[in-house]
DNA sequence: TCTTATGCATAAGATTTTTAGGTATGCGGC
DNA sequence: GCCGCATACCTAAAAATCTTATGCATAAGA
C-alpha cells in the first residue's frame, strides 16, 4: 500500500464522498477504500477528515445513516444520499468542472499580462 | 464587473499566483486582475487572501519584491519569481494535473463499489 | 466634487484539514 | 493460542488558508 502522493485539496472531500455514495449505500470505511482504489492510490482520505465529514453532510441533510452489519458480520454505519444530497452533488459536480476549466485557462491558456515597469 | 461565481479552493491560490508571475514581474493588484480576467471572471482573488499569500510566498523564498512606480505613476509593490519559485511552480503544476486526473477517475470513471448490505 | 478604480495592509472569524491519539473485533498464519 | 493486520468507528488539538470587514491613500473621470 503506497503512501498517498498528495494532500487533499480543501473543499473536494465532500464532492468525493457524495459521488461515491451516489453508487449506493456504503459505510465510511468502504467510502475511504473506494476513493483510494478508484484514484489508484493518489487520494487517501484520512479518518480524521472522513468521519467528521460524513457527520457534517448528514447534519446538512445530504446523507442519511443507520447501523447495520457488513457482509463479514461486523457493525458499521451505513450512509446513503438523500434527494437533497443528490441534487447537491449535481451542483457540486458542475462547479468542480467549471473550476477546473477556469484553472486551465489561467494556468495554460492565458495571454501573458502586459509588463508593468519591471526593471 | 460580475461577481465571482465561486469561492477559491484552498490550496490553489499559490499556484495561480506563481503561474501569473511566471510571465514576468507584476504588482499585487495586477496579479489579481490577471487571474480574474484570464479566468473570465470565474476566479476573483479577495484582497484579504492575495496580500497575505504574496508575503507568504516571499517568506518561503519563492518570490522577491520591491517598491516601484507603475506606468500611471503610483507606488506599488512588484513581485518576481525566484529560481526556487520557478522550480516550485513546476512541481505544483504537475501536482495539480495529477490531482485533477485523480479526481476525474473517482468522479467519472470509477466502477461502482460492491453493494455492502444496503437493505 | 463625487464616485470609481487603483493600490496596499491587517484582524477577526469560519471552515476544513492534518496529526495524533483512542477503542474494539475478525481473520489468517505460525 | 497468539500475533499482526485489516477492518471499523470516534475525538481533540493544531495548522492552514480562506472570507469578511475595515482602514488608509491617490488618480482619473463624470
Amino acid at each position: 500500500m503506497s503512501a498517498p502522493s498528495m494532500n487533499l485539496l480543501r473543499g473536494t472531500l465532500d464532492l468525493l464522498v457524495l459521488r461515491t455514495l451516489s453508487h449506493g449505500a456504503l459505510h465510511g470505511y468502504a467510502v475511504s477504500r473506494f476513493i483510494r482504489e478508484s484514484s489508484r492510490d493518489a487520494l487517501q482520505i484520512e479518518e480524521g477528515a472522513l468521519y467528521p465529514a460524513l457527520r457534517r453532510l448528514e447534519k446538512k441533510g445530504l446523507l442519511e445513516s443507520w447501523w447495520d452489519a457488513t457482509d463479514t458480520g461486523r457493525d458499521a454505519k451505513f450512509y446513503e444520499l438523500t434527494d437533497t444530497g443528490r441534487a447537491h452533488l449535481e451542483r457540486e459536480l458542475a462547479q468542480w468542472e467549471r473550476y477546473v476549466e477556469a484553472m486551465r485557462r489561467v494556468l495554460f491558456e492565458a495571454e501573458p499580462p502586459l509588463a508593468l515597469g519591471a526593471p
